[in-house]
DNA sequence: AGCACGCCGACT
DNA sequence: GTCGGCGTGCTC
């Protein structure tokens, strides 16, 4: 009697256990009677054998084997698992993660049946004199016969006539599979490579497809895309398939244009406009290898691939990369382990790489691949700070940036401004009595919206009416204090009435197409001014942007969360490499209340990865990672008591069965401590050594299964978090 | 996660 | 009188 352990897409730390009578292999998909649902459970066979330590008697019986063949790959069945025991998190909801929905839901791992239009028996035969009265269907009939149906443009209607008059019918086919390497070829590029390029490219080439990290540094503008392009050329010459992985909103047309242009084979590009049909379209493609490449963001990792060749991850310090709910996996992290499975190479690129990685190139476990030179004539910015102190402010904005913004718009080029809050002000509070609006679902200020006329809670989005009256004293005298790019931009209308100013934040392109228009419109030039959060930052470059200003830098200095110098000098980097650009001279202007702050000169005169050896050299001090690892145990109630009672148990537990290598922060309210009714609360391991806090984890989770505390409270484990 | 069972408040 | 809110328990 053999029995199957099956994973099941429940958050619970369990396999279950069936009979078998049916032939069947690890990694397919059945279907299982499971608790009150219908005996319709879809689950994965984890491992088969003979024994089970569940009552024998009372177990159930595989319904149906769904898959003649396993689902995943070895490859990704391997990374799964680990990933799984990595993460700690379920492995049913690991594997289920992992699949296009349409499995998921227990459609056949199988092409569809392509239905193709053909000449019957008396289509061939008959006049085509019989049809001079209908012209459409005599074309339509006379083109099956010539063969030329492709050119020939009418519509449905016409082939459904045809085939009521029994001249046509449909028949499905199965579509073969298709080979692209069989006339696979690269389009030479215009672009003269230099020195460095080269370099990168010989040395990636030379690794001849095997595993190992390069961390490819290159300045905006050195032309990275050049090196991945002839990486890639390399492996699709192989008849190998690649993996590009980008950032959320890194998708540029730009960029997938070059992409398809140089290379004659099909490219599946995954992004989140596709129906679930079309992604398990592409799914299907790359594990029978019908596509050469797939581009896509994070979830795309997960494509199987019938020969993967290469993986590169391209702005690999994007925080993107990271899954914020549920299954907190990292791409990036989880890239470099499928590229070891697999034995192949994987590519890290960036201009700005995060700290992690730049440690990891230090430690010459990654190997660091520069570019140093800018492309064409750009010169980098000139870039200074601007103390604020003593300075009268007009919604954020001081007399001598706007001064210098005068004077880019005077030469007719345009102006960038950065300010990383929505909205028009992010308080409203009374005057006379001190008051504070706030949402009672997140305990947090509402940002007042002025043309909505709202007051917005940023955390959980929920508008309420702006109040007329003080609820706690009755005063009429209600203030907005602090700006957002909403007042910013009102107050340039009134600095700049002639001149066109766009505002880019969430509020303004909810739309992609919103978005699209906004920037048809900066690129046609001429004096403009934007205004916008980081999504300004991201991608797109402006060629007659000559001023970038941020607005208020002491934001990100004055964090609580230690890596918000590093995101701040990531785009900030990101930022200024863009100014200027074409040719034109570009300036970058800091306003800040503290010049002096040592990072933030360093950034400046030196650039970023001198501040990011300094950074690392402060994170080696104060043992904060890459120096050491952290796992998140956050956890939820409705009480504002289970949940800290909950943490403070674990803390007590690992108080006593750990030693003091193990460093306990909290529990304490999250960062966000109140969530649509949810109080929130955490608690933040970390350790010096990795494995030894994942073992400290894998104990804990046993541990905790058989506490009364946990099933009273919303808990989950964040292996390397990146938002504490 | 689902789904059911069970115990207390406002209403067609 | 019931409908339905969510706390609790279980899933091979």
């Amino acid at each position: 009697m053999l029995i199957a352990h099956i994973a099941l897409p429940v958050p619970l730390y369990q396999l279950f256990d069936y009979h078998l009578t049916k032939p069947a292999k690890i990694g397919m998909r059945v279907r299982v009677p499971f608790g009150k649902r219908n005996a319709n459970a879809i689950g994965i066979i984890v491992s088969i054998d003979k024994k089970t330590e569940f009552d024998i008697k009372n177990l159930k019986t595989v319904t149906t084997i769904i898959d003649t063949e396993p689902v995943f790959t070895p490859s990704i069945w391997q990374l799964l698992n680990w990933a799984a025991g990595y993460y700690h998190y379920p492995i049913g909801e690991v594997l289920f993660h992992a699949m296009p929905i349409l499995l998921r839901q227990g459609h056949l791992a199988v092409k569809g049946e392509t239905k193709q239009w053909q000449l019957t028996k008396l289509g061939k035969q008959i006049d085509l004199k019989s049809l001079s009265r209908t012209p459409k269907q005599k074309l339509l009939l006379s083109s099956f016969r010539n063969n030329t149906i492709s050119d020939t443009n009418v519509s449905n209607a016409v082939y459904h006539e045809l085939q009521k008059k029994q001249l046509i019918e449909q028949v499905s086919y199965q579509p073969d599979d298709i080979q692209w390497q069989t006339n696979f070829s690269t389009n030479t590029s215009p672009i003269q490579l230099n020195k460095e390029q080269s370099y990168a490219i010989e040395t990636i080439n030379k690794q001849n497809h095997q595993f190992e990290v390069f961390l490819l540094e290159g300045v905006t503008g050195s032309g990275k895309t050049e090196v991945y392009l002839n990486v890639l050329s390399n492996i699709l010459a192989a008849g190998k398939q690649a993996l590009v992985l980008v950032p959320e909103i890194g998708l540029t047309p730009q960029t997938i244009k070059r992409f398809e242009q140089r290379f004659n084979a099909p490219i599946d590009i995954l992004h989140s406009g596709l129906t679930d049909k079309q992604r398990f379209t592409v799914w299907l493609r790359s594990k029978k290898g019908e596509n050469a490449i797939v581009v896509g963001t994070r979830s795309s990792l997960f494509t199987p691939f019938k020969d993967l060749g290469v993986i590169i991850i391209d702005e690999e310090h994007d925080s993107s990369y990271k899954q914020q709910e549920g299954w907190r996996y990292n791409a990036r992290d989880l890239a470099i382990i499928r590229a070891k499975f697999n034995n192949i190479p994987v590519i890290l690129g960036s201009a700005t790489p995060s700290l992690e990685t730049l440690n990891n190139a230090q430690n010459h476990k990654y190997h660091l691949l520069q570019l140093t030179e800018r492309a064409g004539n750009a010169t980098l910015a000139k870039q200074s700070i601007l103390d604020l102190r003593g300075l009268v402010l007009a919604a954020g904005l001081s007399q001598p940036l706007i001064e210098q913004i005068k004077k880019h718009l005077a030469n007719n080029n345009q102006v960038m401004l950065f300010l990383n809050r929505r909205g028009f002000s992010p308080l409203l509070i009374c005057h006379d009595c001190g008051w504070i609006a706030e949402c009672p679902r997140c305990d947090r200020p509402y940002t007042l919206h002025h043309k909505q006329q709202k007051l917005i809670c940023h955390y959980c989005d929920t508008p309420r009416t702006i109040p007329k009256q003080c609820p706690k004293c009755g005063s009429t005298h209600l203030i907005p204090i602090g700006f957002g790019t909403e007042q910013l931009e009102q107050q340039l209308e009134i600095l700049f009435p002639k001149i066109k100013i766009s505002r880019i934040d969430r509020d303004t392109v909810s739309k992609k197409s919103a978005l699209d228009n906004y920037l048809q419109s900066i690129e046609q030039g001429g004096a403009h001014i934007l205004v916008g959060t980081q999504i300004l930052a991201k991608g797109h470059h402006f060629p007659d942007v000559t001023l970038v200003g941020i607005v208020d830098v002491d934001g990100a200095l004055f964090s609580s969360d230690f890596r918000a110098t590093e995101r701040f000098a990531q785009i900030y980097t990101q930022v200024s490499g863009r100014a200027g650009r074409e040719a034109k001279a570009g300036q970058v202007i800091l306003q800040t209340y503290h010049p002096d702050h040592p990072l933030l000169n360093i950034l400046l005169t030196e650039g970023y990865p001198k501040f990011a050896k300094m950074t690392l050299q402060e994170r080696q001090q104060t043992q904060l990672p890459p120096f050491s690892y952290q796992a998140l145990i956050r956890a939820a109630d409705r009480n504002n008591h289970n949940a800290p009672a909950f943490l403070q148990h674990i803390h007590d537990w690992l108080k006593v069965h750990c030693d003091h290598t193990l460093w306990q922060l909290g529990p304490m309210p999250a960062n966000q401590p109140k969530k649509a009714g949810y109080h929130r609360w955490q608690l933040l391991l970390q350790h010096t050594n990795r494995q030894q806090l994942q073992r400290i984890l894998d104990k804990l989770l046993i541990i905790i299964a058989k506490w009364s505390e946990t099933s009273k409270v919303r808990w989950s484990i964040d292996v390397d978090p990146i938002d504490n």
